[in-house]
DNA sequence: TAAGGAGGTGGGTCACAACT
DNA sequence: AGTTGTGACCCACCTCCTTA
């Protein structure tokens, strides 16, 4: 199809978009023209689903260079390219907008209404469906509708808020429920106020309030404590008013007048007025540039977006900064995040418009006072961050996943209820502009979210290293159970992570990655490349000295539980607990590190422990080590293996059953499937989180005392 | 070098005012 | 009343910078 044929068929419309491209500059009135001769054309010829695809007009000269030649085809066409179908559907919207104008333009007044009622249906069912969550019940639904409504009313006509004092609303409700039961005589207004408070579907129906399109009306909305009326004009809104406080007074209640405020609005504009002066006092306007609080969002005509944004970001950073400050652990300050400081912002979501800017702004702050208080390292990887614990990630919500997932859990819901009551439909039918569709349920996006996110962190390559190693030798509930149960400070876990992360400043990272320095190999040993595990697991002139202590940290702790099932006597305190060589009382006896004397000749004769139950006559040899984690599994049966020469020596020598027992932990926190089993056949109640933990430490110290080395090179 | 963050750019949408 | 022009805003995408 060539554009410029198109446009000389079309007359001289065509003939003065072609003279403007050729002069020059295309006015926008000419281009709007020229598109809308394009789509027509393609609309006409291939139907109303099409695909395009756009390529430059290389053989033209001059200006017309840079417009374009068009291939159209339907979109059954197998060709069609992935670019093709983008394009085809970018055009098809600006085509389906252009024509959807058009027919518009008749209904110009509708549309003024549909947009207003748009926003305020969204509003409504926001709100409606946070409610709903809370209560889950027939009211909430209905308030939360009937608020959808009333937001829709907002623009087009005049609107009144009013709150009545929070416990004379409430009482209020209940006694009039049986008043108006009671006393048939009971005057008019005291009767249509019990309706609206105990009858909802009779409340819709009374004479005031204000008129949606679906001919339902509303005039007030009651949650707990917040009560707003709605009329459609002044006259109504005071004797609204002027019920409640009738009702008020019989139950000896007082109007909270300097809590009430009132707003009159015409033609979609404020009116400022004196405030309205009752027998009881003044009931003033809403003050310019002031808001009125209506479940704890500032509104004055609409929700105040940006004061709303701002003081939510404002209390969520302080309610983070407290969290990070306290002396909870790791997993419980972000427990304490997610908990206390992120609904801040998640309650205002689908309330208030967040742009995916802001909220990601609101994620990087997070990020960075983290950082600032150490509980993040700054290379470490952000995806893992808000990954669940069971996944191998820190537990963190991301604010803009969560606002994201609010949303979705609100519009399931108005979904769900759409049915049952014809103003939660009106929202609905609002929102979806008669586009109907299913959506998708926030557990299913949460999953997706989390398999997603967790795709990401597993295709870096240097940041999903870890990952990728480990989940091939242990399961991923074996590999990453230290990030739930040991209970680590957040800045030794954010050290720990960093370094699962490769993200420390080891001088193999430096020279490789970075390429800032030439020389890789450890700056102790100087014998292999400075990585993770190197400094972890494998430098020569560590081993006899911080692996040694976090080696015997770890035995040590086995060896006080042995112990206290013996009943020798043990320190209060694990980290005092001293073992000696030799302990022996008349249930049993327990080696330290002890040298066994052998007939035969044998390498491996020197275990960490070895227990000797003498009432059962089962000998127990322990072997510790805390190898890399990639390790962690062979280390496991080489253990087991060394050992066997002993076991039968010891069999043999003793008259005893004996046991090889190896316990292997990984100095990143993996452990294997079978530390459980193995713990259980040492004497005495072993946790594996107790041993993560001192392995952790340990490893936490050493990596500390080790970068903080100054650089030989 | 990897990753995150900041800023720029182009395109799209929307609201509003001016014009026809 | 309908159309057109304009600016504000948003978003996706890209590039560049920074940091380790």
């Amino acid at each position: 199809m060539n554009v410029r044929e198109l446009l000389v068929e079309c007359g001289s419309v065509g003939k003065d978009i072609i003279l403007e491209i050729e002069e020059g500059e295309l006015t926008r009135k000419s281009r709007m023209a020229f598109v809308r001769v394009v789509v027509a054309h393609i609309t006409k010829n291939f139907g109303d689903s099409y695909a395009a695809e756009v390529i430059k007009y290389t053989s033209l000269q001059g200006k017309w260079q840079s417009y374009l030649r068009i291939n159209a085809s339907a979109t059954t066409s197998k060709q069609a390219s992935k670019q093709a179908s983008k394009q085809a559907s970018k055009q098809a919207s600006k085509q389906a907008s252009k024509q959807a104008s058009k027919q518009a333009s008749k209904q110009a007044s509708k549309q003024a209404s549909k947009q207003a009622s748009k926003q305020a249906s969204k509003q409504a069912s926001k709100q409606a469906s946070k409610r709903a969550s809370e209560r889950a019940s027939e009211r909430a639904s209905e308030r939360a509708s009937e608020r959808a409504s009333e937001r829709a009313s907002e623009r087009a006509s005049e609107r009144a808020s009013e709150q009545a004092s929070k416990q004379a609303s409430k009482q209020a409700s209940k006694q009039a429920s049986k008043q108006a039961s009671k006393q048939a005589s009971s005057n008019a207004k005291q009767a249509e106020l019990s309706q609206m408070s105990s009858k909802p579907s009779k409340r819709r129906n009374s004479r005031q309030g204000y008129k949606l399109k679906s001919e339902q009306k509303i005039n007030h909305l009651l949650y707990m404590d917040d009560l707003k009326l709605y009329g459609k004009n002044e006259k109504e809104i005071e004797a609204l008013i002027n019920t409640v406080r009738i009702f008020s007074t019989d139950i000896s209640m007082e109007f909270g007048l300097d809590k009430c405020a009132r707003q009159i609005i015409q033609r979609g504009k404020v009116k400022l007025t004196e405030g309205l002066q009752m027998n009881i006092g003044k009931i003033s306007d809403v003050q310019l540039g002031e808001g009125y609080k209506y479940l704890g969002i500032l509104q004055n005509m609409e929700n105040m977006q940006k004061e709303v944004k701002t003081n939510a970001t404002i209390t969520y950073k302080k309610r983070l900064r407290q969290v990070l400050r306290s002396k909870l652990n790791g997993q419980f300050k972000m427990q304490a995040i997610n908990s206390y400081a992120l609904p801040v912002i998640t309650y205002t979501a689908g309330i208030i418009d967040w742009t995916k800017n802001e909220l990601e702004e609101v994620d990087r702050k997070t990020r960075k006072i983290l950082t600032m208080h150490g509980a993040l390292h700054p290379r470490a990887d952000i995806h893992r961050l808000y990954l669940p614990r069971n996944c191998g990630g820190r537990g963190l919500h991301e604010v803009r996943a969560t606002v994201d997932l609010e949303c979705a859990g609100i519009t399931e819901y108005i979904h769900t209820k759409k049915g049952e009551d014809p103003l939660i439909n009106a929202v609905w039918q609002h929102q979806t502009q008669g586009r109907e569709c299913e959506p998708s349920t926030r557990k299913a996006l949460k999953k997706k979210w989390v398999e997603e996110t967790r795709e990401v962190w597993m295709q870096k390559p240097l940041h999903g290293q870890y990952p990728r190693e480990v989940e091939e030798i242990t399961k991923k509930e074996h590999a990453y159970r230290w990030t739930a149960s040991t209970g680590l400070k957040i800045e030794t876990e954010a050290l720990i992570t960093a370094a699962q992360d490769q993200a420390l400043n080891t001088k193999y990272h430096k020279t490789k990655i970075l390429r800032v320095s030439t020389y890789p190999k450890c700056r102790m040993c100087k014998l292999s490349d400075e990585t993770i595990s190197h400094i972890t697991s494998a430098c020569q002139n560590l081993a006899g000295t911080l692996y040694l202590k976090r080696h015997n940290d770890l035995a040590s702790a086995i060896h006080r539980k042995v112990c206290q099932n013996y009943d020798f006597h043990v320190e209060p305190v694990p980290w005092q607990h001293k073992p000696n060589l030799v302990e022996e009382n008349d249930k049993a006896k327990i080696l330290w590190d002890f040298e066994i004397r052998t007939d035969r000749v044998m390498t491996a004769r020197r275990p960490d422990l070895v227990i000797i139950d003498k009432g059962n006559k089962i000998a127990t040899i322990v072997d510790v080590a805390v190898p890399s984690d990639t390790n962690i599994e062979r280390k496991e049966r080489e253990k087991i293996e060394k050992y066997q020469d002993l076991r039968l020596e010891v069999q043999r020598m003793w008259d005893v059953k004996a046991k090889v027992v190896p316990v292997v932990v990984g100095a990143l926190g993996a452990s294997t499937q079978n530390l459980d089993k193995h713990l259980e056949e040492i004497p005495g109640i072993h946790k594996a989180p107790d041993l993560l933990k001192a392995a952790l430490l340990g490893n936490a110290h050493i990596l500390q005392r080790f970068l903080d080395l100054p650089d030989s090179r």
